[in-house]
DNA sequence: TAGATTGTTAATCGATTAACAATC
DNA sequence: TAGATTGTTAATCGATTAACAATC
């Protein structure tokens, strides 16, 4: 039982990440000190040894018969997923889902925090979405130099998007966080990563003709 | 090369299928008859063979050095993702995460319908988002015996998650689209889809610190 | 101590990618 | 015909699950 501190973790395993945060914290809310992998896969219905080789990689180890400590795991957990740090972000495109991410507040518990947010229609340019300046995309490059960002997020319809991360690449962000349905171009460097509603919504409907 | 009609599709294969599908309505749109897997591929930085098998599992069949015809490769996938058909939903929870969802108007296009909106807030029930009035959850049920529906979205809090996907089984629903980062326990043959932005946010923001 | 849980290795499973004959 | 593309089988890769000794 040493510890390993592993700097690989699979894809699979930080989409699970943020749900095992989230227990963790209901049960530090309640007091609770310790917890086993056995509880949380119990929790999520997962497999055991699956939950134990997510957390492994947070680096935290557990006592066998006990488990883990809630409190000490939650800040590696967080420290793994980069949720300890602040990350800026622009967002482009301030339709329904634009909107939506605008609102919520729960960004902030994950470390993203929008900066900016742009627009082409001039009928929401100046208007102010959750006591937020909408601003004309013109002034992105300009507003980026001052405040600079390393995550844009893609809001815009998918004939628009790639035009809006090239802008945004320009204006040098790291990271694209892109909701349109479209295939999107990054040079090398550039982190993408796509946050499709369709995607899920396809497997669902699939199962609901499937069964019928 | 002939038809194998196959009924097996796989989870990764349908999360890519609305990707194609976005595509193949613009190749339409531009008056394009035919498209090979090399294109797509190409398109999206995928696998020529991947392309293809997931296309396999529409059913479609294709021509060597030409292709697939786009118009009935479009029928093809909308059949296997079941968005030909139109499925009535309930959406529970009218935050930000709600009232993108009511707003969204491209969901008709995938089949998704909703046909009611619930809150528990007494300020939000009564007032109108996107034309559409907000009920009382207490009427759930009632008006789920006036007009069924097989889908239930679930934007609520993750702490009033299970509350609510309990109420949506009680009405009969068959398919739960979850966008809390709760667990949520369903009974046995009822459908549980998560769509949770957390997931992709996690991988994002990894690879932003692991850069760093 | 006894037994639950950890850490870890091995086996299994599924999805992706490579290879290639068939074909238009 | 020549060569691009399909359909399909085999090899590879990665993630999940099973098995089990170590340990508190």
């Amino acid at each position: 039982m040493k510890n390993p501190v592993r700097s690989v973790v699979s894809r699979s395993s930080l989409k699970r990440l943020p749900l095992y945060l989230h227990l963790l914290e209901k049960l530090s809310a309640e007091g609770v000190a310790r917890v086993s992998c056995t509880y949380i896969a119990k929790e999520f219905d997962f497999d055991p040894t699956q939950v134990r080789k997510d957390l492994e990689a947070t680096g935290e180890v557990g006592t066998a018969r006990i488990g883990f400590r809630v409190a000490s795991l939650i800040g590696r957990v967080k420290e793994l997923l980069g949720w300890n740090d602040t990350h800026d972000a622009y967002l482009v495109g301030v339709g329904n889902m634009g909107k939506a991410l605008l609102g919520y507040r729960d960004f902030e518990k994950y470390g993203l925090r929008i900066v900016a947010a742009f627009d082409k229609d001039p009928q929401k340019i100046k208007s102010h979405v959750f006591g937020r300046e909408i601003l004309p995309m013109s002034t992105l490059l300009k507003v980026a130099s001052k405040t600079p960002a390393r995550i844009g997020i893609v809001t815009v319809p998918a004939d628009q998007a790639q035009e809006a991360v090239d802008l945004l690449v320009v204006s040098g962000v790291k990271a694209i966080w892109n909701f349109a349905p479209a295939p999107i171009r990054i040079p090398r460097g550039v982190i993408l990563e796509n946050a499709r509603l369709t995607r899920s919504l396809a497997v669902l409907t699939n199962n609901l003709v499937k069964k019928t």
